[in-house]
RNA sequence: GGUGCGUUAGUUCAGCUGGUUAGAAUACAUGCCUGUCACGCAUGGGGUCACGGGUUCGAGUCCCGUACGCACCGCCA
């Protein structure tokens, strides 16, 4: 037996015991004539006591130990003469009677701390020691109980688990396919899932009314923080609902998680907004509401009064930041600067502080008058020391967007948006296409399988770009968590839907002829839901990006460079393949 | 496809307006130290200043390009 006891567990009731540990070498420190080793696993850290004067043999093993070696060791666990409060096994220590070196090493390239001296880089070079850290190991712990979790929650609901495959087709509409050649038939694909969509939409037609899978999705896309191309959906379908149904299911999950995982009992039903009313009033489809700073339209204040930057605009909107009166004039700049960064674009910004007389001083004085001001802060209903930013632009819907990333960045310098502190919303009625511009024709803003409102069918050729779907997104302080529909379930819509994004009919039985085959089969009303795990463990574990909650992630260029993946293949290989590379 | 920032010791970084032998901390090694736990003290080794080109009497420092990393825009139904 290599261990009896973990090096995390160990307390002064067992004080005398004689026990096993095994784990690696944290630290040695030499006193003289004694030397302390701090023993590690995963359980946490204990301390081992080698005395000269007792066996000097073995206190001359112990001093030649280095880091991460891995060792056993056999000792009497006693109470420790000075006590470390700062580690759960810090009253006790272990006088080291027997100490095997199992593996020596080499020192790590970075060290093995919770503050540890390696940069991103390296640590992603070496994640296996990365993940001996316990701040990374802790996430992958959360990780673990949040999808058992799930499972837990998603089983006493009546869900089934199951598997869809991960060599499918590719897809014409979405992200673009990761695919693999297939030896056996030349010059054909498969393509790795974007999401098991259709498949859980057939599953429903084969009566698993209840079905969901913790899955792997693929999607080769630029990456961002948020972003990895392969990522974990909970991806759940139900048949014989309505969005009241979905939205009852999953919130209860969202409150189930919130309450094992962080302690928090949300009683309240989470708000619920039109995609309209988020872009309108903050200028995205996913606000960040753990504070309010509302957009607040002021076409009819300000146009008009000889300032030609707003004269001439098609939008003017502010925010209104509480208590940031206070902000000087570099600070102000600082912002401006910021609004007019090429990412963002904006020309300019105008602000007005409110004086604590309740007059208003703006940086464009000169233009109104002070009644106009007065009105303009009473739109915000802005109190003395508040600080009033706005901006504005020729193309309304930029110009949301840009004051978005104001609002943004000044909740963030205004400590506003808090890691502890949650705001869940879901986003519901949204378009059902979107209009593309550069190819002149309607795109799913969902996916082509999402259900219009039934209320909203008869404007499908009339006014395409005005029909809602039943979609929804839930949205946790400004993350999309997740996100799903209602389906179409009758093959005639179905038709009608890819007829309005430009399939013909013989694209659309080529690319979809198996969904739309099997919905004549007797296709019950379905809908479902995905959520993403990354982006929930990072919620709930404070992260800035996913890649800290993910094993094994990838790189900004998607690369592993652990692995060093992707990489090339030999000439035989790509011969069997039937693929030949073009240099 | 684009924008910004970065690349100097094993590691994290400093290095000003171009000018002696490129520094600090930490890690590592050696020695001392019997209650440390961020131990302490002393000594020591350790550098292709990412790569290529240019400007200059002289480049870690300025300019151009390339590669790589990070963040972001486009993209991500």
């Amino acid at each position: 037996m290599y261990r009896t006891r973990t090096c995390g567990d160990l307390r002064m009731a067992d004080e005398g015991l004689v026990v096993t540990l095994a784990g690696w070498v944290q630290k040695t420190r030499k006193m003289g004539g004694m030397t302390f080793v701090d023993i590690r696993d995963r359980y946490g850290i204990t301390q081992l006591v080698f005395n000269q004067e007792v066996d000097a043999t073995l206190c001359e093993k112990a001093n030649k130990l280095g880091r991460e070696y891995v060792i056993q060791v056999t000792g009497t666990v006693r109470e420790r003469s000075s006590k470390n409060p700062n580690i759960p096994t810090g009253e006790i220590e272990i006088i080291v009677s027997e100490l095997n070196v199992l593996n020596a090493a080499v020192t790590p390239p970075f060290t093995i701390e919770d503050d540890t001296d390696g940069g991103d880089d390296l640590r992603m070079k070496y994640r296996y020691l990365d993940l001996r850290r316990n701040a990374v190991r802790k996430n992958l712990e959360l990780r673990h109980r949040m999808a058992f979790e799930v499972r837990n929650y998603l089983d006493k609901q009546g869900f089934l688990e199951v598997e869809t495959p991960v060599l499918v087709n590719s897809t014409p509409e979405g992200a673009r396919d990761f695919v693999v050649p297939s030896r056996m038939n030349p010059g054909q694909f498969y393509a790795l899932p974007q999401s098991p969509q259709t498949l859980k939409q057939l599953l429903m037609v084969s009566g698993f009314d209840r079905y969901f899978q913790i899955v792997k999705c693929f999607r080769d896309e630029d990456l961002r923080a948020d972003r990895q191309p392969e990522f974990t959906q909970i991806d759940c379908e139900m048949s014989f609902v309505e969005q009241e149904d979905v939205l009852n299911i999953f919130e209860g999950m969202a409150k189930h998680l919130f309450k094992v995982i962080r302690g928090i009992d949300i009683k309240e039903a989470f708000p619920r907004m039109s995609w309209h009313d988020a872009m309108k009033y903050y200028g995205s489809d996913k606000p960040d509401l753990r504070f309010d700073m509302k957009f607040v339209e002021l076409m009819d204040i300000m146009k008009g009064h000889g300032f030609s930057v707003f004269d001439n605009a098609a939008y003017i909107g502010g925010i209104c930041a509480e208590g940031a009166a206070t902000y000087t004039r570099k600070q102000l700049d600082a912002l401006t600067e910021f609004v007019k960064r090429p990412q963002i674009g904006a020309k300019g910004m105008v602000y007005a502080r409110v004086e604590a007389d309740g007059n208003v001083k703006s940086s464009v004085d000169k233009f109104y008058t002070q009644e106009v001001l007065q009105q303009m802060k009473d739109a915000f209903g802005a109190k003395p020391g508040d600080l009033i930013l706005i901006l504005s632009g020729d193309d309304a819907m930029k110009t949301r967007k840009q004051l978005c990333e104001l609002r943004l960045e000044v909740a963030g310098q205004l400590g506003l948006r808090d890691k502890n502190k949650f705001a869940c919303l879901w986003v519901i009625d949204f378009p059902l296409f979107e209009w593309s511009e550069e190819d002149q024709r309607f795109y799913a803003m969902h996916h082509p399988f999402t259900s219009p409102k039934p209320e909203d069918i008869p404007l499908l050729d009339s006014d395409t770009g005005a029909v809602r779907a039943n979609a929804y997104d839930m949205v946790i302080n400004g993350v999309e968590v997740g996100g799903g529909s209602i389906r179409i379930h009758d093959s005639k819509l179905q038709d009608k839907m890819f007829q309005l994004l430009g399939f013909t009919e013989e694209k659309a039985q080529e690319r979809f002829g198996f969904l739309m085959n099997a919905f004549k089969y007797g296709a019950p009303p379905h809908g479902g839901l995905a959520y993403g795990l990354d982006r929930w463990v990072s919620l709930f574990a404070g992260l800035d990006s996913i890649r800290d909650c993910i094993a094994f992630p990838k790189n900004n260029s998607g690369r592993d460079v652990m692995l060093d993946a992707p990489g090339q293949l030999d000439d035989s290989q790509l011969e069997e393949l039937h693929l030949t590379i073009d240099n």
